[in-house]
DNA sequence: CGTTCTTTTGATAGCTCTCAAGTCGCGTGG
DNA sequence: CCACGCGACTTGAGAGCTATCAAAAGAACG
């Protein structure tokens, strides 16, 4: 479960055809879940899913797995670690946009620009699926179940990405942020009460739009009504249902 | 150009297979624009989209398109008129998602939940284009151009969603939703430099997460700094490049 | 022509940011 | 092993932007 460690021997071939450790794994909690392991039918289609999954070998932290206006070619779902995406604007300020957990999916936002909108940057040691864009598209026009789960994982970004648009309060953001996160983390097969921040204070504030300074006030205040426990990264959470209600009106449940 | 006038007598049935009217000069400034006139090729499957293309009739100001959690069977271009979707959460107070203009496309969020996540409602007389989503969906998977042009309209929404999510100020806010209507009007074929406000300022408040009051300070602000010039609901851009750079931050061009 | 809703304008308050200083943890090097 | 230095984090005080409250002016409607 945890990532692969540190390893500075990176000098194998990128490409590695599939199957290998935690494989079968991973792909049942990936994006294309439903659709790598669809059993067992249109099985010629399915060999071709799994042909153009290119498994990336370990990413160190601070390496970035793209950069804003790189040409499109392909999307990522995270298989291990954390991944960041964030832009710069003209002033040098940074604006984080995003975090990926392990069976998420990066870079559906480069499809219409065909150039990625933002850069990503791995927080930890990172591996990941490479998705040829053009060779899934042509898939999926052969293979409905395939189409029908890249049109929902869209779907569900349009729906994701107004969420934090609203006009809530420090407090409300960072219950919405913690329980997103537990929820992201539960249906990966992990603790939903026992949540590690691999990102700094900073990201977390520059992504819910807060100054850092609030959000260790915010976490402060929550530990002392006993909603949380904190120390350093690591965040426990006491009292979910309260958490929980802290945040509906952000996640729309 | 205008709308179709208010017309009580909407006895006529809803199916109407295309082509009346202005259809033409729609049609090519229309979401689907470059499917639907491919420039005659894959005629069999082109004659099959006009086909499960159905004009609706105008719908009366204040009336609801679609509602919360209702089934989701299709989406819809805008052809005419200005559409509000918005939430309402669980304390009754309306959240604005979002505005659509002719040639807009709703409903793209509603295929993961399989339910209209939002509320759409007519701000003023509208007509819609009415796609049914399976057969659209199916249409896609024989049609490369089709299927690319659904890609590239959600990838576009996704990323235009986290457009408003940054923590800007009332002016850059005020500033990017004018110069974002300009152009989306300029790209119908408008006026860039006159903007007729469909919506109410509360409704632009409540979309841009500011009070009214703020809104209605700030539009006075601009006209004394020749901005713009408002009256009532009519604004005339006076000086578009300076207004485009207090909303460079926000749009991200 | 009065009623009602929308919009504008003014005064005050509150939330969060900014600035500033201090604390803590960790890796480095003595 | 410990002192040092750096970055991350915390904590405090004050300022600023925007919201809220209140009220009046202006259109729209019957």
């Amino acid at each position: 479960m945890t990532p692969s460690p540190l390893s500075l021997a990176t000098a194998r071939p990128a490409h590695k055809p599939h199957a290998e450790g935690d494989e079968q794994h991973f792909c049942t909690t990936c994006a294309f879940a439903g659709v790598c392991l669809p059993g067992g039918y249109e099985k010629s289609a399915l060999a071709e899913l799994q042909c153009l999954i290119e498994h990336t070998d370990p990413i160190q932290p601070g390496r970035h797995i793209f950069r804003v206006n790189d040409p499109f070619h392909a999307v990522y779902a995270v298989r291990a670690g954390t991944v960041k995406t964030y832009v710069v604007d003209d002033e040098g300020r940074e604006q984080v946009l995003g975090f990926f957990l392990p069976g998420e999916l990066i870079g559906l936002d480069a499809i219409h620009p065909a150039h990625y909108p933002c850069n990503a940057l791995a927080l930890d040691t990172v591996t990941l699926c490479r998705f040829s864009f053009p060779a899934i598209a042509s898939l999926a026009a052969r293979m409905p179940n395939l189409q029908a789960q890249l049109f929902r994982l869209m779907s569900k970004d349009i729906a994701a990405s107004s969420l934090l648009a609203g006009d809530f309060s420090a407090d409300e953001r960072l219950a919405a942020f913690l329980i997103s996160l537990s929820d992201r983390l539960a249906n990966r097969g992990y603790s939903a009460t026992r949540v590690h921040l691999v990102m700094s204070r900073a990201d977390i504030a520059n992504y819910l739009r807060l100054a850092t300074e609030t959000v260790s006030r915010v976490l402060r205040r929550f530990q002392d009504e006993n909603l949380i426990e904190v120390e350093r990264r690591e965040v426990a959470i006491r009292d979910l249902p309260r958490l929980k209600h802290l945040a509906r009106c952000v996640l729309r449940t």
